[in-house]
DNA sequence: GTGGCTGCAAACATTTTGCATAACT
DNA sequence: AGTTATGCAAAATGTTTGCAGCCAC
């Protein structure tokens, strides 16, 4: 069982909505990095549209109980929403094909400690965001 | 003579301008990270008032020519500019007193490495974002 | 003198909000 | 039943763009 999100909603006193039900599950199973608006059309082609302002405000309320995340992986776009998993901090972004990597933290944590140790910081929340081009896209382009 | 920015218009076939120079020199002596609003704001108390769309569009070129870059410390607001110095990929944000500090980058090449030793991954920007407490706002919070 | 640049205002895109209705508890 | 959440539409915010006149070249 990945996560009860219903009971997650219910212990901090939010109601179980299917918005926010729905919200989830598109986050879940599209496994990627989806804008507000792409999760509104992929709800609306379901049963029920959900509307875009519910979304945004169903994201609000998964974020608050860090069941999802936001990223801004491009610069002028729009934000990208994600499953939260906790030691995922590190997009690694192929600016040929599009596709995002996640990395797990053994680098993160050496930030951290680098941080704490030589210079007092308490660090809260490490983001690191890499563009460039994946190995498949790089074979694509060269000869050899 | 940090960074010739009238010759290197020139050498990209730009045209010098008081909005490019003016902008440019705003983010130099300000020495921070200020929105595209915050700089017009600064422009608007000088002597000729240089519209808001006229620091788009000179950040725009100066982004070109790598004499500025843009980050998004903060969530939902707007993109803070500054001066783009090659190794500084590194920001550290503390969310107490919002203060930005930059470190050089010897994490950064960490990265690089083990991305392209161990991923074949080809990086070409990094950007590294913390958030946290830094040392003065620690000392006001804590006791001992 | 010419073509790129600026200012202005209007368009655009994303996100937020007010209010009446509907739904969870 | 009581309230909180939704849908709709309108507002707010940040950024881009079209066009007429201006300025660097």
């Amino acid at each position: 069982m990945p996560t009860d999100v219903a009971a997650r909603l219910r212990a901090q006193g939010y109601r179980v909505t299917e918005p926010r039900l729905r919200v989830y599950e598109v986050l879940r199973t599209a496994d990627g990095h989806l804008t507000a608006d792409e999760i509104a059309d992929a709800l609306a082609h379901g049963a029920e549209p959900t509307t875009l302002s519910s979304v945004y405000r169903a994201l609000a309320v998964l974020d608050e109980l860090e069941l999802v995340r936001s990223s801004r992986l491009t610069d002028g776009d729009a934000s990208h929403w994600e499953l939260a998993h906790p030691d995922e901090h590190f997009h690694v972004v192929c600016t040929s094909c599009g596709d995002v990597d996640h990395h797990r933290g053994s680098l993160v944590s050496v930030i951290e400690d680098h941080l704490r140790d030589g210079h007092r910081f308490e660090p809260e929340e490490i983001t690191v965001l890499v563009r460039g081009t994946c190995a498949r896209c790089r074979g694509v382009a060269d000869s050899a």
